[in-house]
DNA sequence: AGCAAATTCGTACTTTAGTATGACTCCTGC
DNA sequence: GCAGGAGTCATACTAAAGTACGAATTTGCT
């Protein structure tokens, strides 16, 4: 927040420089009033654009939580949802096996399961799904 | 690309109208110079976020930038970074192919490819591969 | 203790994915 | 003009993935 108000007053302050500036220019009569207008125009146009992509790429870096009530509320048990974690790393049936310790007949169970309570037919779907539900 | 252009050529006619609007005002002794260079600040300095803002939504899903260049250096064509993409949405070979407007067996090929460009055993290794790559 | 859900595993089966190979066309740069 | 890459398609094959049962065991909770 204070940093917030920091870059608007720096943004304030440009303005002010630019437009005494552009007086003194006028004044000498090397610059049309026109030109101070479209100059401000672009560069505070420019400035929108900057910020934002700024702002956005720091709470991009923060909002990467996950929702830990989607998961429950689509009943997905603590197992399915490792398995989940695994099928996204790109892993085969058999090396998920391998990682939990267990058959892959169970894993093949786990899936299955997990196919359906995510509603999609393959496990990439399950990926997409997944990550567009942020629980991954 | 034509739909840039226009964007642009919309922006200067704001710019345009608001100057000769303020002119006018100005001519009145209703307002101040300053007052119009500020308010065409602020008016562009939210353009600029808004149309930033649009045009990263409908690049969404990607939180990050595509890396280009990587794509080429791993001498990826366009159509099999085409099936790439079809690939993270979840979608089978088949169903690639009709999107596409090519046979099932072209898909093929172009997976097979792909994975060993990718260094990729499976579909959803070279998903999560190409996320690391930042190439999706 | 007893019930429900979760976890486990198996077999048998179908479908999808992936490999290997070859062939044809279309462009592009030399 | 032709060599090479890209794109297309096909067949035949193997390997995974996914489905559909069934069933035993474990776990958490009342």
């Amino acid at each position: 927040m204070r940093k917030t108000v920091g870059i608007f007053g720096l943004l304030a302050l440009a303005l002010l420089l630019l437009f005494k500036l552009s007086q003194y220019a006028v004044f000498r009569g090397d610059l049309r009033n026109e030109w101070v207008v479209a100059t401000v125009a672009v560069v505070f146009f420019f400035i929108g654009i900057y910020l934002n992509k700024k702002s956005l790429a720091t709470s991009a870096n923060t909002t990467q939580e996950i929702d830990t009530a989607k998961i429950s509320a689509l009943g997905l048990s603590k197992r399915e949802y490792e398995v989940l974690q695994e099928i996204s790393k790109g892993l085969s049936n058999k090396e998920i096996a391998d990682q939990l310790c267990v058959s892959e007949s169970t894993v093949k169970s786990h899936v299955s399961n997990l196919l359906v309570k995510l509603d999609a037919k393959r496990r990439t779907q399950a990926i997409q799904i997944a990550k567009e539900l942020k629980i991954l």
